[in-house]
DNA sequence: CAGTGAGCGAGCTTCCGCTTGACTT
């Protein structure tokens, strides 16, 4: 029979520790929060005390049941969830739980900063006491979130379109999309000139600009140039030579490794995070189950020490002493707190390489795998080295007439070797100044100035973080969520805002632009860090808060007519077919629709754009076949008596007769061997050929 | 492989952050 009890968050290290810690312990997981603010109401008194009402997850009852069964038969519980604000909450909300139910059994906090047997023992041995200071700090957190969600979004369902979102997160992601946006719709390209020149030397040909510091946009002017000196000498003015080391990367945390994996193999943020959840929790190799990497959502690039040393070792043995990195490399990320709940993600064994797993894994999870792996080693693997040179030549008597360029060579590839990748290399020849060289080529180049890019789901999650909004665990649903809404779209590996994106962002920020800033988030933490020293009172802080935005909210509340009609709903020439009145463009669940103005006492609609006729007849009722999408946005075909007729096909038809049964169409299947024809009627398929011959 | 689908007008939508499953066809 198990005596103690220990509660952590996530079942797979529930395992591991089960097995460092044996017999005499009992290790459950909460799999994260077991409570929360309920989904169908506020759950916060905004009038009284702010105090939020969490209640007990639904999908949470079964494994709560099963803690506190357990509880009750130990003599001692600890709750090792993680140690960071969100951990507090719910080890806070497993020891109400408990305590419910079980009366006298001590229940301590223990705080893991690392998952190794001698870690563990140390944080049990040292138990501490929930701390007060980070629980509140969660419920400011939670219910300030928890306001602007509930309260700003249902403003949108009054002026736009039910079913829409805001929030102190996804609103900023699509704002960065939408202003970026706006931006390139604002850019004004400008053409400029260069001159660029391939110029020789002992044989080896190379290339340097003449780029003037004020951007030359006049084609005489810069044809001037290139008249007074194409004939003429080119000597060398300046020549110097500087060796540099770059640093090695540093090891993966959850942001860098979603965009290095979409920017190198496409995958979608969901998708990475789907994928490494499966390496972390282990994969079937030779038999036996193994986790093949660390957590994967955190946001440290720390390794632990016992890391360290092993990835040290795996380096020497396999690429010798030269390619170790000495010293103690600093993992700090900008003064953030290094004592984090978690690792970097690395592998849990080096010597686990991909070579070895090859064949014995997936692909997909072996390309994440490899660039974890790689990562990882080549983050403790010494500087390359480069020899930077850089010249300046100029023609003769034209001293402002600069060429630049630079070569650039590899002498210690260093961490580059672990990448498998490394700088290409620039060869010049040796000069010294006063060197003259050959001319080649001299040739005008037109250039253009561009707008910025649009994000992707790469530069985008960068921009959230470096902000700070959002966390490890968000970047990937807020993307899906803002997808969802059809705010955005994404095409390739590219985020377009829709229009109802824009008209969101646009009805938002303006009028609530502080928490709709991107940097209200940075502000946030502060005052949630003043909240977890113990310096600030949670509930005066968020009635603040409150109390400033409910002017805001009411100030929409009391425009929600004209926002409407003069931001949202479009006027049209066109007279209501029904009862005469204009007819207006209005936001529906699935995108726009016409309607008449004169809602609710006349109800005439019709979509926006008219369905594409396709010239067949309906065999039912004699209508028009239309082509049209159904919510998924895939394509079919139906009647236009909808829905009075309920005829329907998923394939182009045909006015063909069916040779088999009479039937007056067909449906044309562009299946994967060439197009066939198939009878809706009589279902029987029929070849190209065979429609040719019986005509 | 086959074959469903659409309503935008009265009962519900929605937030962020922690973590993983699953009533059956």
């Amino acid at each position: 029979m198990a005596k103690k009890l220990l509660i952590v968050e996530s079942p797979t290290k529930a395992k591991t520790l089960k097995g460092y810690l044996g017999r005499g312990y009992s290790v459950l997981a909460s799999k994260g929060h077991i409570k929360d603010l309920p989904k169908s109401k506020m759950g916060i008194d905004l009038e009284g005390d702010f105090e939020p009402h969490y209640i007990l997850l639904k999908d949470k009852r079964n494994i709560v049941k099963k803690i506190t069964q357990e509880a009750s038969r130990s003599n001692i519980i600890y709750i090792g969830s993680d140690p960071d604000r969100e951990g507090e909450a719910i080890a806070q909300h497993i020891k109400e739980e408990i305590e419910k139910k079980v009366k006298d059994v001590p229940i301590k906090r223990v705080l893991f900063y690392e998952i190794t047997p001698e870690e563990v023992r140390h944080a049990i041995k040292n138990p501490t006491t929930i701390n007060e200071n980070l629980v509140n700090a969660q419920k400011a957190r939670r219910t300030l979130d928890r306001i602007v969600g509930y309260s700003i979004s249902p403003l949108l369902w009054k002026v736009i379109a039910k079913g829409l979102s805001a929030g102190r997160v996804q609103t900023v992601a699509l704002r960065l999309i939408c202003e970026r946006e706006e931006k390139i719709n604002a850019f004004e390209k400008t053409t400029y000139y260069i001159i660029k020149g391939i110029f020789e030397k002992d044989g080896i040909k190379f290339e340097g600009v003449f780029q003037p510091a004020k951007k030359i946009e006049k084609k005489d002017e810069i044809e001037k140039i290139f008249e007074d000196i194409k004939d003429k000498k080119f000597i060398v003015s300046e020549y110097t030579v500087k060796e540099k080391h770059i640093m090695p990367p540093l090891p993966y945390k959850t942001s860098t490794l979603q965009q290095d994996a979409s920017r190198l193999f496409g995958f979608s943020p969901k998708r990475t995070m789907r994928l490494a959840q499966m390496l972390y929790e282990g994969v079937e190799i030779d038999g036996k189950n193994k986790g093949l990497i660390t957590y994967m959502r955190t946001d440290s690039v720390r390794l632990s020490e016992k890391a360290i040393k092993k990835i040290k070792e795996y380096i020497k043995s396999s690429l010798g002493e030269d390619y170790v990195q000495r010293g103690k490399r600093s993992f700090k990320d900008k003064g953030k707190n290094v004592q984090g709940a978690h690792e970097a993600i690395r592998p849990t064994d080096v010597s686990l390489t991909p070579e070895v797993l090859k064949d014995k894994i997936d692909k997909d999870l072996l390309k994440l795998y490899t660039l974890i792996w790689q990562r990882s080693v080549a983050s403790l693997t010494k500087s390359a080295k480069i020899r930077e040179t850089s010249f300046v030549l100029i023609p003769d008597k034209a001293p402002d007439v600069k060429f630049k360029g630079k070569g650039r060579e590899l002498v210690f590839d260093g961490f580059y070797r672990v990448l498998g990748t490394r700088p290409q290399d620039v060869l010049l020849p040796s000069m010294k100044k006063g060197d003259e060289v050959k001319r080649v080529k001299l040739e005008i180049e037109e250039k253009h100035t561009e707008p910025p890019p649009r994000y992707t789901d790469a530069t985008l999650i960068k921009t959230l973080e470096q902000l700070g909004v959002g966390r490890p665990s968000t970047y990937a649903p807020t993307i899906s969520t803002l997808i969802e809404r059809r705010y955005v779209v994404r095409q390739k590996k590219t985020l377009y805002p829709t229009e109802l994106g824009m008209l969101v962002k646009n009805v938002l920020v303006p009028r609530f632009p502080d928490i709709f800033d991107v940097h209200f988030t940075a502000k946030m933490e502060i005052e949630l860090d003043e909240i977890e020293n113990g310096n600030t009172d949670w509930k005066s802080l968020i009635k603040e808060f409150y109390e400033r935005l409910k002017v805001k909210l009411e100030d929409f509340k009391d425009n929600i007519k004209e926002i409407k009609e003069t931001e949202v709903v479009e006027k049209l020439d066109e007279k209501c077919p029904l009862c005469g009145a204009p007819l207006v463009v209005k936001w529906g669940k699935y995108g726009k629709f016409i309607a008449c103005s004169n809602y609710p006492s006349c109800k005439y609609t019709r979509p926006l754009q008219e369905p594409e006729k396709t010239g067949v007849k309906c065999p039912l009722c004699g209508g028009e076949i239309v082509k049209k999408k159904n919510r998924k946005g895939q394509t079919f075909y139906a009647c236009s008596n909808y829905p009075k007729c309920k005829f329907t096909l998923s394939h182009e038809p045909v006015a063909i007769k069916c040779p088999s049964c009479g039937f007056p169409i067909l449906e044309k299947i562009k299946g994967k061997k060439g197009t066939y024809y198939r009878c809706p009627n009589c279902k029987k398929t029929f070849s190209e050929d065979e429609i040719k011959k019986s005509g």
